[in-house]
DNA sequence: TTGAAAGCGCTACCAT
DNA sequence: ATGGTAGCGCTTTCAA
């Protein structure tokens, strides 16, 4: 209970208490066996009486090994990324590692900022969604040695590991699934600007598999700005405008799908008997309120999980099989389609 | 663009490339005024080609000031605290900080330990989102004095200082809303179990507005188990079986009021005619979709941005004037009551 | 304006 | 099974 007068209680101040050196109370916290049981109660009653917090980034210091893993995201909202940093962060605690989090608004600058930043903190790896990365971002990131894992995307030559899925099939994907139901004129809403590489990859997926079967008119709408249900909603609105006989639509979020869909209650389009509307993601409500959204859902808990075994493993020695893990994608069929 | 055998390089290396001491680089690095011009210039270029990037942890040891602030989240899926995350990150980046984080899943001894694992960085602040602390965790943290700041909610004894806003209020002004727009009977549904005592306050605060209107039949149900949708529906469904009567329904969350338009939608009741029906939370899409949920509005990104700001403010010295900053809830009024 | 020495709290290494 | 010594990479303090 004893407060020292620097505010923390150090191993010295146990060690001194407990009778024993500070090795001893070292070796208590980190290798428990090699301490007979006798002095290790006698440490761990000393550490508990003092409520001795072991300072963390003095031991990385020593060890070399800060138990820290960083995850650079573009952002929390819209929940794409939210439960991958869960799934990351409980794995990394289940294995006494910490989370440093930095997010970077889709800009490269924020996160050659923020990449540096967490270097700082000699992480034990590194988590990345963006893959479109400054020269300098990665040239710094290939010397620091550090395991670096790009996630939510199977990147060509990824900088270290990658663990996500193929955004071009899941586009193509859909695009079958379209073909599959009837439809034959189907068209892509995406969103222009900010990071959408990964929308695009998806798009030229879908358009690839169209142009399969011989429908190669590739019908595109991108409206930029406004929330992204406003940019559903106006993509749609372009789409018929210019290619009137468009029977399908397949947007690049459930965002997105979800103002497609109140655009065409709008005009009095029957869903999906007059077009079919089918998103990306499968965000929580997308079968909720009659709502039965056609979409793809990316499991993204285990990206996270995955990312910090990935990076655990590989400190511990074990090589992987592969750089790229892919987790996959499932086209889940509800009703708009 | 030298890596040493270590793998990194050390502000030694650089202070031997410029041909100064240790010291001076370091003041480049944190008082560049300190430095001659040519120095610091020298000094500069030997970072560059060196691609040198100071150990925080170890110039946290000998400042005693880590740069780093923990905040322990319940979730972040459910997207109630990732834009309060989004702006924590970003003021604290903005003034050379890092962000640490933690999920608990709503456990409270999860808590506890994620709250001394943090104190093991010696952080310069801890956010959290929960305030049913172990008794453990309260009395760690009073001894540790790194500031403290409770999110989300206004305790009325925070153990540092808190912003947030009252969920008491909150559920009081939803109740005067229904009130006002003429519904006489209203129902609360919410969740139980999982720290849900936060929508027991706003209960609290709705019950008690009502029965200053003479009011005072405490209608409630709190399904538990399923989705939040699913329950929501449950929860309209065991509302009407006990009082068939009800015109109006708050629910704690967007989620639960989604399931119970839903579950209104197929009992064939109209909305807001039959019956009105609210949410908390204004989430993304509550006012899309022909939806016009009436929900509360809580900013929640300011609520990260001043909790950031407030453990700044103290560790430069700044006293706020109040250990309490409430930031108010707006109700949010659309179509569905 | 610059530097030397000491030390932050811990662990690696080698003894005993 | 336990301890002494020497750092880890940086900043603090005091000198020059």
């Amino acid at each position: 209970m004893a407060v020292e007068s620097s505010g923390w209680v150090t191993m010295g101040d146990v060690a001194e208490r407990a009778g024993v050196s500070k090795i001893t109370v070292s070796r208590v916290l980190r290798a428990p066996d090699k301490v007979r049981e006798e002095t290790r109660d006698r440490v761990r009653a000393a550490i508990a009486d003092l409520g001795y917090v072991p300072d963390e980034a003095a031991g990385g210091l020593s060890s070399r090994r800060s138990r820290i893993v960083g995850a650079v995201i573009s952002t929390l909202a819209g929940s794409t990324f939210a439960s991958t940093v869960d799934g990351l962060g409980a794995r990394l605690r289940q294995n006494g590692h910490q989370l440093l989090l930095a997010g970077t608004d889709y800009s490269s600058a924020k996160e050659a900022d923020a990449v540096a930043a967490m270097l700082g903190r000699r992480p034990d790896g590194l988590v990345l969604t963006s893959t479109s990365h400054t020269e300098d971002a990665r040239r710094t990131l290939a010397a620091s040695r550090v395991p670096v894992v790009e996630i939510w995307e199977l990147p060509a030559e990824p900088i270290g590991y990658a663990v996500g899925f193929s955004n071009h099939d899941a586009g193509a994907a859909m695009a079958r699934h379209l073909l599959a139901t009837g439809r034959r004129r189907p068209a892509f809403v995406g969103t222009a600007g900010e990071g959408d590489r990964r929308g695009r990859l998806r798009y030229e997926g879908f358009a690839e598999a169209l142009a399969q079967t011989g429908t190669t008119d590739a019908r595109a709408a991108a409206p930029s700005a406004g929330t992204h249900t406003a940019r559903g909603a106006r993509g749609l609105a372009a789409v018929l405008e210019r290619w009137p006989d468009t029977d399908a639509v397949f947007c690049a979020s459930d965002a997105l799908a979800l103002g497609a869909l109140s655009e065409a209650g709008r005009r009095g389009l029957r869903v999906p008997d007059d077009i079919a509307i089918a998103g990306f993601g499968d965000f929580e409500f997308a079968g909720e309120f009659g709502l039965g959204l056609t979409t793809v859902r990316i499991p993204g808990i285990r990206i996270g999980e995955t990312a910090a075994q990935l990076i655990l493993d590989v400190n511990a020695g074990i090589r992987p099989d592969s750089r790229s893990i892919d987790v996959g994608f499932e086209v889940v069929e509800r009703s708009t389609t």
